[in-house]
DNA sequence: GTGATACGTGCAAACAAGTTGCAATTGAGA
DNA sequence: TCTCAATTGCAACTTGTTTGCACGTATCAC
């Protein structure tokens, strides 16, 4: 949200421009992750005129402040979906018309710590998605 | 394997090529998933001429066979990796050098039910992946 | 408030991964 | 061996994402 907006840009001395403004609330209200041209296209619709180069940049540094997550969600793009105020969860999408929904549930932690263990890496993050029929598509 | 891919093959009115053969010993040999570059590449190696297109269209119908498996592991681009003779897995990739190294277990068979219930999806398959750093990066 | 400066933006162009059209080639059944 | 549809290679294209550069503008010091 913005306060964590100010804060992180400040400190690696970047600015809070409209543009940025925009996109971080464009995200916050979508119930799930866009891709950069979702985001765009977005923006348009609202008249905030912001070039699609600018809308890549400006998620890679949200991304950076930690203030959204990147998706994969098995199209071949990835999408951003914000962190304020959202637990940690996962997807799951429709193979048929492609919706996407939140499953607000994530078992993983001591399988994390296990990980670990087994491989020697320090795990920072995982990925949990889920591909399957909706009801109106099975 | 080659029993498989012919009979799969046959199934669909295809055919047994050398392309086809050569690309899914590629991928048996791999210890890791390998993008369709990968492939490309590793087929030059083996003086085996083939074209990345068909590298790409022989990818999919192998997915389709069901004798390989696609997965994303956050770089932007699909990897693919044998089923045959390899229990169902996960991957963790490391976030300095992009090593990746397999996970064998699995412990969502319970999850998928409950996503099952909560969402009304029909689940059809999963992907879990970890990113970190390997000892080396760290 | 004003000015200086480094960060941010738009536009065009480049890149990278993956796809498509089409003519030439080839596997597999008759 | 012959036939014919499936397969391949090549070129061109599409889509997603990145980069270079000149211009614009937040922010800080005064």
């Amino acid at each position: 949200m913005m306060t964590n907006l100010i804060a992180g840009l400040r400190a690696e001395g970047r600015r809070l421009t409209r543009s940025r403004k925009a996109i971080l609330d464009v995200l916050e209200k979508s119930k799930y992750p866009l891709s950069a041209a979702d985001v765009h296209a977005r923006l348009k619709r609202e008249q905030v005129a912001v070039d699609l180069v600018t809308v890549y940049r400006t998620l890679a540094v949200l991304k950076k402040l930690g203030l959204i997550a990147q998706v994969e969600l098995g199209e071949g793009q990835f999408r951003y979906e914000t962190r304020h105020g959202r637990e940690h969860h996962h997807h799951i999408r429709c193979r048929g018309c492609g919706r996407i929904a939140d499953l607000m549930l994530c078992p993983l932690k001591k399988l994390t710590a296990l990980v670990e263990r087994e491989t020697r890496f320090t795990v920072e993050e995982h990925s949990l998605e889920f591909f399957g029929w909706c009801p109106k598509c099975r």
